[in-house]
DNA sequence: GCTATATAATAGTCAGGGATAGTCAAATTG
DNA sequence: CAATTTGACTATCCCTGACTATTATATAGC
C-alpha cells in the first residue's frame, strides 16, 4: 500500500483492520513491532472522530543518508536479533545484497562474539555493526 | 529431505519430531549436534504461531572448498594485519568483491573491537573472520 | 452567541492466551 | 563413560478484547 502511494498513506486503523481481518488493536502491535522508527517509518496519528494514522516510510534514494541515520538510532549496545531485523531492512531498502546481509550477519552473531564475556557481547556488536554501516558509507 | 528439497528445507519442529517418532525437544539436540556451521548446514528458526525451523545445506563447489580450506588455516588468534592480508588475498582470487572486503575489514578492525579486551582481541577477530567466511559458502 | 457539558467516534494500552521453539538437567542406553 | 533421549520449564510470537484516552460534534444553559 505504502508502495502504491509514495511512501505515504494516511487511513483510519478501523480500516486497516477490516482490509487484514484483524481486530484493530492488532493494528498498533504491528506498527509497533514492523513500522518502527528503526526501520525507516515514521507513524502519526490522532484520536477522535476523524481519526487517522499517517505511515511514512523514510525517503531511501540516497543509500548514504539512510546509512548515516540508521547508524545514529543504533545506540551503544545492540542484540543479535536487533542486529538482524537492522540487516534485513537494509536488503529490503537495496542498501545490501544477500550475501553482504549474510557476512553482517556472521560477524555479528553471538557465535562470533562467543569469546567475549556476554555483558559487553552487545556493546561489541554495536561497534561491530556500526564500523560496517560507516564502511559502506565510503564507496 | 534436504536433498530432495534442493537443499533447504522449512517444517516445524512438531512435524519433524512426529516424523522422526522423538519429542520436540530431542530435534534441538540433533541439530545442535549434527546440523551445525561446521559440519555445512545453516539452521534458522522462528517461535510462536507459525513457528518454523529451516535448514540450508552450504555449498560444497570449490570455490566452497577452497573456503573451507582457509578456515581450518586460520589459528585460534589473528592480528588485525594478518587479517587484512587474508581478505585481500580473497579479492585477488575472486572470492570476494571490494565491497565485501571493505565489510569484513570493517567488522574485524581493532576500532570494531575496541570494547573487547586486548588480550582477546586476536581470538575474537579470529572468531568473526571464520564466521564470515562460513557464511560465503551459503547457496 | 458563547461556553460548558455530554455523546459519539475514533486510536492506544495492556494483560492474557494459544501456538510454537529453546533450554537444561535427569534418566536411559549402548 | 559418552552419547542420546526425555519432559518440565522457559521464551517468543502473534492475536484478542476489555478498558482507557483523546478528539470532534451536538446539545444545553446562560
Amino acid at each position: 500500500m505504502i508502495n502504491d502511494m509514495d511512501g505515504c498513506i494516511e487511513i483510519q486503523r478501523n480500516e486497516l483492520a477490516s482490509r487484514f481481518n484483524c481486530v484493530p488493536s492488532q493494528i498498533n502491535y504491528v506498527i509497533s513491532t514492523r513500522f518502527t522508527n528503526e526501520k525507516g517509518y515514521y507513524v502519526e496519528s490522532r484520536r477522535g472522530g476523524g481519526g487517522y494514522i499517517t505511515i511514512r516510510r523514510l525517503n531511501t534514494d540516497s543509500a548514504g543518508d539512510y546509512i548515516m541515520h540508521i547508524i545514529t538510532s543504533i545506540g551503544d549496545k545492540i542484540t543479535q536479533h536487533s542486529c538482524e531485523v537492522f540487516i534485513n531492512n537494509f536488503v529490503d531498502y537495496d542498501v545490501i545484497d544477500n550475501r553482504e546481509a549474510m557476512l553482517m550477519k556472521a560477524a555479528t552473531s553471538d557465535k562470533a562474539l562467543v569469546d567475549v564475556a556476554p555483558d559487553k557481547r552487545d556493546d561489541v556488536r554495536a561497534a561491530i555493526l556500526k564500523n560496517m554501516l560507516t564502511s559502506l558509507t565510503v564507496i
